[in-house]
DNA sequence: TGTACATCAGTGAACGCGCGTTCACTGATGTAC
DNA sequence: TGTACATCAGTGAACGCGCGTTCACTGATGTAC
């Protein structure tokens, strides 16, 4: 708290909840943006707001819950974005609407490697079955199920009807996945290419 | 450097690339094995080998060094791991072969989840274009390649055939990197149910 | 067989770092009279 | 309109932690004579 650092104006009384969604903000910006730490640590999210450390603990238990909840909004803006590509795509044709929010899926990851790996990195928070119910994931699912479902019309289908949602979901995470942890830079287009092909055959038109 | 803990007895001279082993495979088996380091640490790693930190500065520049040669190692034994076991059981047939193989890679992953994040997590690690050809990933592509192309024979099939290998292998990670990612306990039977599925959908029998 | 010396394989202590978190506090904003 | 007080929104300094890395060193193992 010292050199040129620009310190927030303190809120006004019944305002203090407006330092709550400017942490949450800097936090998904800075893991969007440049992400110069290693993590997402506390104290470089209260530099970025323009406040102290501790200020933070106003509004959040712990480290933990201010990550849940910026987890929990990224879940939240993925779906939203899926949801609106599709629906925007929609008068094309089911096939290709799911074409689209998919690549739009593969922008997201490609754009915002950081926050995907928030969401779907290697590394299961465990959550209680009580839980796991209202997890935002779901949310996610449920744009993905409905393009697929909008797609097989009926119960007909190269996959068996239960599966057909999450099969097609984990290959698109896995070409976006894959692309991203390999060594080299993405290419886009190929990218896209690959995406094609695996909707051809998985949700044969 | 104090209390109940076994030191390790120093080296005969020239000896003392034995240390240097030591290190790797203890670093390997803490990845493995419970982890309870946020990630590698070389103190940490100093204190599984029974050495003090600075001893590993003898066999390594810095901590990124010790990761690239674990890694380098995992993706060596993946590799290994794969072609065995595509050998052993190729004689029931090449696409049950590449069956019980694609099986053996979600068991590996499923196994040993850090490593395999250090492998295919969402964290690129840049490296130059020169190295890019000899990086050890090319021996894990190498083993799918093989596979995928004695189950296709010629050069039909549903997929074009510069693909298949890269869609394939995408697309199995896809489903075991989800199952890995998700909040609730992996359900390896409906894994591998997925992982069927998706064979035969892209290598038709 | 004994002793001085070279070399190898390591160590202990310290550095400065950023971190999450706690604590007693300050200062601004509002309210009662 | 002024003043004492309550309450809200935040802060500064400090804690102990583990980390990567550097440095001057020690002690064991071998060799020359």
């Amino acid at each position: 708290m010292s050199e040129g650092f620009t310190r927030r104006r303190q809120s006004r009384w019944g305002e203090g909840a407006a330092l709550k969604e400017e942490i949450v903000r800097a936090a998904a910006r800075m893991l969007s943006e440049s992400g110069r730490e290693r993590d997402l640590s506390l104290r470089a999210v209260a530099r970025e707001v323009g406040i102290s450390a501790p200020s933070i603990y106003l509004h959040f238990t712990d480290r933990a819950e201010l990550v849940a909840t910026v987890t929990r909004r990224a879940y939240e803006r993925l779906a939203d974005e899926l949801r609106s590509t599709w629906t925007d795509a929609r008068e094309a044709g089911p096939q290709a609407a799911l074409r689209v929010m998919a690549r739009h899926y593969c922008t997201y990851a490609l754009d915002h490697p950081r926050v995907y790996r928030l969401m779907f990195g290697i590394e299961r928070i465990e959550v209680p079955r009580s839980q796991a119910a209202s997890h935002p994931l779901w949310t996610v699912h449920e744009v993905w199920t409905e393009a697929v479902a909008a797609c097989r019309g009926g119960d007909e289908g190269p996959v068996a009807s239960g599966r057909s949602t999450p099969l097609l979901w984990a290959s698109v995470h896995g070409l976006v996945a894959m692309a991203m942890a390999v060594p080299f830079a993405a290419d886009r287009a190929q990218l896209e290419g690959m995406v094609d092909e695996l909707l051809d055959l998985l949700v044969a038109g």
